[in-house]
DNA sequence: AAGAGGCCCTGATAGC
DNA sequence: TGCTATCAGGGCCTCT
């Protein structure tokens, strides 16, 4: 589920939800996610008020008083929940969602507030939590990774000057967060497609309209999705209402076989594994 | 420096 | 029905 849309989603509902507030209690029932738990995790956030919560690319990062922070990443299947004693029935959206339809497994880790309880649920336990002291380390943190695809950073000079003598796979540095911050394999296949562009085309060959076609449609797209509350993917069945919309006007992904949706452009969809991830075009127009 | 590949993990689905 | 194989929205690490 989570790309950078689908991940500012949740910031707002949380954010929502728990600005101003205090954790009153952390529970972990396992410690093991992609990075293990550190022991003072508990300890450190207890008490600790919530003055925001930001995101950078496909991170949460959760503002505390006096420079503290907790970055949550969702990694391939995490979600967060929210239990909530006065609203117990309302749905916000997909991935932040109220109380039937918690998950009986794999809740890995509790935060209490008074009447809320923030539950993140992760079957495959790639996503991980870090705490960080201040903000010079918050920076530090996202130091290496590449811009935002909304960021004026990401522009043409930007772009030109990282492919030139890239033999990769444009495809390939769509998913590179070192040069692009947020983007997943669903929007690199879509963005690919409205930019008319081979997914197998080396970047170097790329030229200067090519590029430009990637960096508005990279801030199009994902703000459409953005828009539509997120793309839901493999989610809970019974979920009625309040799912993100976005998947409905996906044009490639997972639409191998069908007919090129681009106006009279007589192609087929065809899906085709790329370091190892499925990656589909149009063999008529993005040739 | 750049690129290819493996790996962490569970669950849904397809094929036999 | 029940087995096995494959694949999934991410990112880190190692090897060449």
């Amino acid at each position: 589920m989570p790309e950078l849309p689908e991940v500012e989603i949740v910031r707002q509902s949380l954010h929502k939800k728990i600005k101003k507030k205090s954790i009153k209690k952390v529970i972990i029932r396992n410690r093991n996610l992609r990075f293990k738990i550190p022991a003072e995790f508990e300890s450190f956030l207890k008490n600790k008020k919530i003055i925001k919560v930001n995101r950078f690319s496909k991170y949460l990062i959760i503002h505390f008083q006096n420079e503290n922070y907790c970055i949550i990443h969702l990694g391939m299947s995490g979600t967060i929940h929210i239990l909530d004693k006065k609203k117990p029935l309302k749905f916000t959206n997909t991935s932040f969602y109220h109380s039937p339809f918690l998950p009986k497994k794999h809740n890995h880790v509790e935060f209490m507030f008074d009447n809320l309880k923030v539950i993140y649920n992760d079957p495959r336990r790639f996503g991980f939590f870090e705490i960080i002291k201040n903000y010079q380390d918050l920076k530090k943190r996202f130091k290496s990774m590449g811009p935002e695809p909304f960021s004026d950073n990401f522009n043409l000079n930007y772009v030109i000057k990282y492919f030139k003598k890239k033999n990769k796979d444009v495809k390939n540095f769509l998913l590179d967060q070192k040069f692009v911050s947020g983007i997943g394999n669903i929007y690199a296949n879509e963005i690919l497609f409205v930019s008319k562009i081979n997914p197998f085309k080396k970047a170097k060959r790329l030229n200067e309209k090519e590029c430009l076609n990637i960096i508005s449609n990279s801030k199009k797209i994902l703000q459409q999705a953005i828009n539509r509350g997120g793309s839901s993917i493999r989610d809970f069945k019974d979920i009625s209402g309040n799912k993100g919309s976005f998947q409905k006007e996906f044009k490639v992904y997972q639409q191998d076989g069908a007919n090129c949706k681009r106006p009279n452009c007589e192609g087929i969809i065809k899906k085709k594994i790329s370091l190892n991830r499925s990656t589909f075009f149009c063999n008529f127009c993005q040739n």
